[in-house]
DNA sequence: CGATCAACGGATATGGATATCCGTTGATCC
DNA sequence: GGATCAACGGATATCCATATCCGTTGATCG
């Protein structure tokens, strides 16, 4: 449904949404319970993209490049593992480019649905839920020395 | 979003929805545009899962086991590559068995989304769909000769 | 029975997502 | 300048979905 990659891309962006200050890698990944290295590639390519900034060197780290309010679960996603919708024709019939059979008019509907919900959905609208749990699977709880 | 072998096994089953003789797996590969050997495996998962049954020899083949009125894409897709939910909290926090984090939260409720649209859509309503369009891209022009 | 047809089932590639490792670059501090 | 910190980037490993191949089983026909 959605990739592991895009999965951990929102965690990591959910735990710099709640820190001001910059955030290594190192603290990201295990507030996030994600692997370092693999973490640290997917940060790479949300700075590619824009979504976050980097520093480098003793209090450096990795920080949210725009507010929360204005970042959308799509737009991380769209970033690190783009959920492709279906334009052509999957059976390569030519003039079936615009308009898709049933089956796959359907198939798309139900993305483009997921895709509405997901441009909706901001980072902000997450961690300001009236839910009483906390932004991450209870992050603050996993932050305690362990 | 929705795995290859997913939507092969979509194809397959609308295809067979729309023949009323056992069709070989050759017949569907071909009408379908889908690789013979793969289609063959993903047919035998379909088999045990019951939706469809097969006889071997002359003028065997594949034959759906419910008529398409109850007969869901849904049905399809959990057979072969089951969409699975997010039940528990990933980040494996005991005590969040039940209640998710809003991350998580949101990202299940977008995959119930599609579970529900998913289970509400039969083959038989994307066959008599008013359209204009075949069921599959067209595949009665596929099964001309060429 | 023998021949043919077609599903069945196991073994084996292949490619991309996932994950690890490590040397390099650049920033900060003293 | 030297030491330390942390991001960067390339090479490599691992796993799983995808895909191919082929001998075996079972059904039909003559």
């Amino acid at each position: 449904m959605i990739s592991q990659t895009a999965e951990y891309a929102l965690r990591a962006v959910t735990y710099l949404a709640d820190h001001t200050a910059a955030q290594t890698a190192e603290a990201i990944a295990k507030g996030t319970k994600v692997p370092v290295g693999y973490l640290a590639k997917i940060l790479q390519g949300l700075v590619r993209s824009g979504l976050i900034t980097s520093q480098r060197g003793l209090y450096g780290g990795f920080v949210l490049a725009r507010p929360p309010k204005e970042l959308s679960i799509h737009d991380v996603v769209q970033a690190v593992a783009p959920l492709l919708r279906i334009e052509r024709c999957p059976l390569g019939i030519a003039g079936h480019g615009t308009n898709l059979c049933p089956l796959h008019r359907s198939l798309d509907n139900a993305m483009a649905t997921v895709e509405q919900a997901f441009r909706r959905l901001t980072i902000h609208a997450l961690l300001n839920q009236a839910h009483g749990s906390h932004p991450l699977c209870s992050f603050p709880h996993l932050e305690t020395p362990n």
